[in-house]
DNA sequence: TTGCGTTGAACAAACGATTGTCCTATCTTA
DNA sequence: TAAGATAGGACAATCGTTTGTTCAACGCAA
């Protein structure tokens, strides 16, 4: 059983108050330098680390972070993670890491316990538009921050990417390639991404005068399997697109696999562009 | 601010006590109907969840598991983690995630970080051969478990493959497709995986009736790049190996990428293993 | 009416740490 | 030498829950 102030204050016949300050290095603690000396020879002795849920509720601080994100296997949300983990860790956070698999239940179970653990702030990476979870978080008082996507609704601290500026580029990239028949491996309408990045295709599609030809369009969710799924409806119509936009990276990879499954060279045959920038 | 006990039990007119034997259906409980629905009513309305810092000081449990692993964007650990989150979140626990970069400081001062937490136990997936942050560990009240890597000198709970065994299979199958000149990317004679590979590398080998060539050998760490540029030195020497076994997947893949640079096919003029199954 | 068993809760002591306040010697100074 | 200052810590409340114990009021039987 660990140390507790109470015993070391036993030992150095002192009151546990006395350890605290010292341990603490309260300033507006007067004490001998002598029962200094001895207190703190006890403290590297037991190498005492006061006990942090204590502290917690004491402080009402926890030093807890948590990022909630849909797949950490996802190395888009991996290395998001550990941009997290990195600034806090070294500021004496420690980091929870919740996994939501884009279920709503999910997220809203872990935000619950989230906060009933009084964790000091949340980074949810996995928000729906009009997210009632999100619509909860709002009136705890829980700092948080949503990133890539956000919910609409209100005004919510949030770091991203201009989505809809990168699928316009995205797309607009392959067009100046010369492929007239782009496809989009779409994300889902609930999904701020899915959303923003679709308006991009399409916006990028109007600026160069292409029609829309709505089977050029399928959703794909955001796995890997999505997009393979997704791609394989895609390639094997009639008319098949000479490029696909993909929504994330994940889905390119999948579109990447069914195209190679299915004969095709790449980018010769179908080009391939995806959204995250992951290895 | 949070519902408190005391609060409820001020609206309640009740004891504080009784809201929590309420809240937790305490079957000592001997209460009239009546008092019963009133503060269960008043549960309800306020949503109230009992503060998890206060509650895990008094019970002695936190119901929060730390992984450490060396580095979550490693699809590797990243699918460790999920494992063990998938398995504690539905039990009611939440999981945090350490990264050490490898580097037994960092271990260490999470270490401490998550003793001084209370956590309920540690999953430790980058301990050292001899490492003193495991020694350190051993004499602590807290529930831990080695995975993948071990360290010596004692018997630590641990789950794990294993990789002399898995190693030998790994160079054998390289032999048995006929290859004569196998070589090793290893990992660190600090880590249990690495020196255990390398002497299933090594006892296959043997089986075979093949001499080692220390040129065959070399050190390649467990990132990509320590891959590729392990496998380029590999690569051009001369008398080059035609096949390769690498400690680990990541290096596998940074071999991968090394040998297509050069120009050489995959596997034609150098076949590849890797050791992990990451997609 | 006295005594006893129930009922229905209140009481209080933890869990460990933090921090504002109070107290008692020992000096200092006039 | 009496009063005030200062040094050196002790005290105690508090954070929000949990849980063993106590207790008043009531009902019932003898």
């Amino acid at each position: 059983m660990p140390v507790t102030l109470k015993e070391l204050a036993a030992r150095a016949r002192v009151h546990p108050s006395t350890i605290s300050r010292v341990a603490n290095n309260d300033p507006s603690l007067r004490i001998a330098p002598a029962t200094r000396t001895r207190i703190e020879t006890l403290l590297r002795e037991t190498d005492y680390r006061p006990n942090g849920v204590a502290r917690g509720l004491k402080l009402r601080q926890t030093f807890v972070l948590a990022v909630v994100i849909p797949d950490v296997t996802n190395p888009f949300f991996a290395a998001l993670f550990r941009g997290v983990e990195d600034g806090a860790s070294s500021r004496g956070y420690n980091v929870l890491l919740c996994n939501t698999d884009g279920s709503p239940e999910r997220q809203r179970s872990h935000l619950l316990s989230l906060h009933a653990r009084r964790v000091d702030g949340i980074v949810l990476a996995s928000s729906y538009l009009k997210d009632p979870t999100v619509r909860w978080l709002r009136h705890q008082a829980i700092p948080y921050v949503l990133v890539n996507r956000f919910s609409d609704e209100a005004q919510d601290p949030f770091v991203g990417s201009d989505d809809l500026v990168g699928g316009r580029m995205a797309t607009q990239h392959l067009i100046q390639l010369g492929h007239r028949r782009v496809g989009h491996l779409a994300g889902k309408a609930t999904v701020s991404t899915g959303v923003l990045r679709r308006r991009g295709y399409l916006a990028a599609l109007a600026d160069h005068g292409l029609e829309v030809d709505s089977h050029l369009i399928t959703e794909s969710g955001y796995t890997e399997e999505g997009g393979a799924r997704a791609a394989e409806r895609l390639l094997t119509a009639p008319n098949r697109p000479t490029a696909i936009f993909a929504v994330t990276d994940m889905t390119a990879v999948g579109a990447w696999g069914a195209a190679r499954r299915m004969g095709l060279r790449i980018p010769e045959d179908v080009a391939i562009v995806g959204y995250n920038d992951i290895p």
